[in-house]
DNA sequence: CGGGCTATTGAGGATTATCAACTGGTGTGG
DNA sequence: CCACACCAGTTGATAATCCTCAATAGCCCG
């Protein structure tokens, strides 16, 4: 299963028979939360099947989406993200949108791979260069364009996720996905997103019911996100 | 100068030397945009002094902030985003906010003092994974809360960004900082920043005026990012 | 069958964008 | 040195978007 991971590709046999040792695969139903890392700990983690969302609290009652983790992404979970940094009280957690596979090992015994290994930085400088950059592209996208956009764009990225549920219908996102979810990961209430999906659900661009969700027609909602980027 | 780097801390002295040979000094005057990355190559540099702000067009007249990099701050310039991410045809570009130097390289003479130097792969995941986390955070933020705290939330960002400015006066954001910018980092038009630090000058919590910024009560405007994420 | 969760729909209101007019400072060129 | 344009900022009126609150319907589970 190491073999195959993208990050991987090109390490050396000592480091993938290293990592075979140190990584411990997990198993996640749908909706259960990943245990974050010991005091002082940190945790090091890749996905090798099904989704995770990265869920950010900002209240009791309130938590954003920041990203979504697909087979083959990394993550490094930081010792509960320095004192500094982030929403005080409120921590960051992993949870499985669907049954997901997990291998996982302390953070810290990551270091030495990384330093001894002359492939494996790069790789995974340049993903996390690139999970940067989305990042970055979102941030600068939902700031500023309104509701329709942004869950239009969010449903382009969500359906590129590979998944087993897909089978037969490419327009599916492959995992459970309720209106909360949805807004939160477009930064907005769970009515406006019901009552977008609704319109498009009128106009024949999506179908969705009770957590799950079918684009049925890609361009439209492609035309609604450019529609206000291009103007040459 | 190299030495002195955060991220280059602890790094052999053969890296130090390569990097010494590798990395070229620019220097550039307050609103000048640095030269992107030949075609197909990347760039990788080093903030020596002064801040920049990462730029992303939105639109031919319409621009968000994603970052604000301060001295010790590196970045990772891909090869114009690569195609499939990004705003398609608006490229990302990195602006002075004020006189700053900037040490760069080819993006692609880096992998190899990377694989070799034990020290330096971790301290720049770090770094990169540190960005990735305060990205996120201040998505989070930004969704869901209001102009005032975004604001307030920015602010104290920036004034912790240490400049030669600033000498005397630590409240002051020690760039050349207009309505529009804050505005665009903040996900704000700059009608509505003007209103809200309109508001804190009468209250007496900041002083500004054409182009510059400067906090006077950094409690108050902690008071008004905190207020909304703690309801124990 | 009832309780809880998800989703839908409506009305009202708060926030913020948009448009527009205006002020004052800065720099330029005659 | 002054007139001028121009830019940054301010302020107001209006409008649009989206949130909040509330009521309701459907689905799943015990």
């Amino acid at each position: 299963v190491i073999r195959t991971a993208e990050v991987f590709r090109g390490a050396q046999a000592t480091t993938l028979a290293d990592l075979d040792f140190l990584l411990k695969s997990r198993g996640f139903r749908e909706g259960q939360e990943v245990p974050g890392p010991a005091e002082g700990e940190g945790l090091f983690g890749l996905v090798v099947g099904g989704a995770f969302k990265v869920q950010r609290w900002l209240s009791c009652d309130q938590y954003v989406v920041t990203e979504v983790l697909g087979p083959g992404e990394v993550f490094f979970w930081g010792d509960s993200d320095r004192a500094d940094t982030g929403l005080k009280g409120y921590p960051t957690v992993l949870v499985s949108l669907t049954t997901s596979c997990l291998l996982a090992m302390n953070l810290a015994e990551i270091w030495p791979l990384v330093a001894r290994d002359p492939v494996l930085a790069p790789r995974l400088l340049d993903h996390l260069g690139q999970r940067l950059g989305r990042l970055a592209d979102r941030f600068a996208r939902f700031l500023v364009f309104p509701a329709e956009h942004r869950l239009a764009f969010l449903l382009g990225l969500l359906v590129k996720i590979k998944g087993r549920s897909q089978a037969g219908c490419p327009g599916l996102v492959p995992f459970n996905l309720t209106r909360k979810d949805l807004a939160a990961m477009a930064g907005l209430t769970l009515e406006t997103a019901s009552r977008v999906l609704s319109q498009w659900e009128r106009e024949g661009w999506v179908r969705s019911g009770r957590g799950w969700v079918e684009v049925r027609d890609t361009q439209a909602l492609e035309r609604l996100c450019l529609s206000e980027e291009d103007h040459p």
